[in-house]
RNA sequence: GGUCCCGUCGUCUAGUGGCCUAGGAUAUCGGGCUCUCAUCCCGGCGACAGGGGUUCGAAUCCCCUCGGGACCGCCA
């Protein structure tokens, strides 16, 4: 019993909740999260609000969101302001034993001046520190609250955190952070400080750097696996294999895969990714997904999006999705099934005597009983042939004017699916 | 500046002393397929930061240099 609760692994994320989740952010939950999953242990997700100033409840909530939008869940919650007693109970006792001093009314801890600490970090292997090069610190703030290097040794240790895995910015903490757990004679937590996620100028993530936030990535059509899958690859990997479900990263997931030098956000692969994952994608579940995109600031209204019927758009939407990259682009292309005006392109030019040809393929069309992609194309060859005419003679412009674009899937396939109302409409307009 | 971390194609990475004239993915370029294409298939370009060691043998181990990053708050 003892053994078993010695092995049981428990880790958190501890976000200061004064800004969104970015995806530096992110990747550390999620390697969190990970590594919780696969062992079979505890996650948790902490709020560090212990700076006042700057923690908005707003922010709580982005976080909240982001984690939740991408699949991580907590086993337990925490939020740091919420303990003060138990961290006023350890600093008192730090006092107590002389190990902690009052000086201009904050409490400040009293580092050795001799000596050195070896950091044992999983993923660094041994990392030596001298005291000499730490000074005192402050662990309580003349207003009475707690500062985070203190808090954070009181909470982890209180909550059992078996294993500590955060950005590598906090490496240089860590012997401050030891010689707390010592001082407070608690048993100290394994280390794992990850790389960090850099932009593309190499510099630590910040505003400056476009897009970081996560929720964003959900704004701009990106979807939660997508997101799960390139953080992971960012820093972790197993052999050649790039994609990955959410159960296999669980299965796969250690930290002895994990690298120790920075990554840098490549949008470009990340796109790439999202058209792998778009494309293999329960097609209901695209579709709601889909859906707010597609309504959003285009002419498609709900009555348009019920009257198409979901068998039609799921069609619809399989033959369209190979070629997008985003839930946005997908939307983009899906106005096509709608009875709106369609943006061309290119304008239209008709060639000599294809007018006729044109009105001879909508009187074929017309007639169909089954609007199925080997109808459309009988039907289409033999209105062709008719007039000793090749598909690549009419079929760009038939394209243009079903679609509004010169580029998509197959044209039998296209037409089928767009449903021969809107064709004939379309068509129509040409003549 | 001090301390600490990191350094394989532009980018993400495989590689843990011989399997490496360095593999995959992405990006990019070229070709094929097609009514068209951003899909798909085939192919090209492209990296062990530099210098010293150790070793029969080094991308892999050691040292130095250089480069990049992080931290140096009564922020987290």
């Amino acid at each position: 019993m003892h053994l078993r609760r010695m092995r049981m692994v428990k880790v958190r994320f501890a976000p200061s909740p004064t800004g969104y989740l970015h995806v530096g952010g992110a990747r550390t939950a999620l390697f969190n999260w990970l590594y919780a999953r696969h062992h079979c242990g505890t996650f948790v997700l902490r709020i560090e609000d212990t700076d006042k100033e700057r923690s908005t409840q707003a922010s709580i909530e982005q976080i909240v969101a982001a984690m939740s939008w991408l699949g991580l869940d907590w086993d337990e919650y925490h939020c740091q302001t919420e303990r003060s007693d138990l961290h006023l109970q350890a600093a008192q006792g730090l006092i107590d034993r002389g190990l902690a001093y009052e000086h201009d009314g904050a409490w400040w801890f009293r580092v050795p001046v001799d000596g050195e600490m070896v950091v044992r970090d999983l993923l660094r292997g041994d990392v030596t520190f001298k005291h000499e090069q730490l000074k005192d610190f402050v662990i309580r703030r003349s207003d009475g609250s707690f500062v985070y290097n203190f808090v954070v040794v009181v909470d982890d240790a209180d909550m059992g955190i078996t294993h500590v895995i955060r950005g590598d910015d906090h490496l240089i903490n860590t012997p401050r952070q030891i010689l707390l757990y010592e001082a407070l004679g608690r048993p100290l937590p394994l280390f794992a400080h990850l790389p960090m996620i850099l932009g593309t100028d190499r510099a630590r993530l910040s505003k400056r750097h476009g897009v970081t936030s996560v929720l964003e990535y959900r704004r701009r059509g990106f979807l939660p696996e997508t997101m799960v899958n390139f953080l992971a690859r960012l820093g972790w990997s197993h052999g050649d294999q790039e994609i990955f479900t959410r159960e296999e990263l669980i299965g796969l997931f250690d930290l002895d895969s994990v690298g120790s030098s920075a990554a840098i956000f490549d949008e470009a692969k990340l796109k790439w990714l999202n058209q792998c994952h778009l494309k293999t994608a329960d097609p209901d579940r695209i579709l709601a997904l889909v859906k707010p995109f597609v309504l959003d600031g285009r002419e498609v209204t709900e009555q348009m999006w019920r009257d198409a019927g979901e068998e039609r758009l799921v069609l619809g939407l399989s033959l369209l999705r190979d070629r997008c990259a985003t839930l946005a682009d997908l939307a983009e292309v899906m106005t096509i099934l709608f009875p709106v005006r369609l943006a061309h392109e290119k304008e239209i030019r008709l060639a000599e005597g294809e007018r006729e040809l044109i009105t001879a393929v909508v009187d074929t069309l017309a007639g169909l009983a089954l609007f199925t992609p080997d109808a459309v194309e009988s039907a289409l060859r033999e209105a062709l042939a008719k007039y000793g005419a090749k598909l690549k003679d009419v079929a760009k412009n038939i394209r243009m004017a079903t679609t509004g674009r010169g580029v998509g899937p197959g044209l039998f396939d296209l037409l089928s699916v767009v449903g021969r109302d809107l064709v004939i409409a379309r068509l129509k307009s040409l003549i």
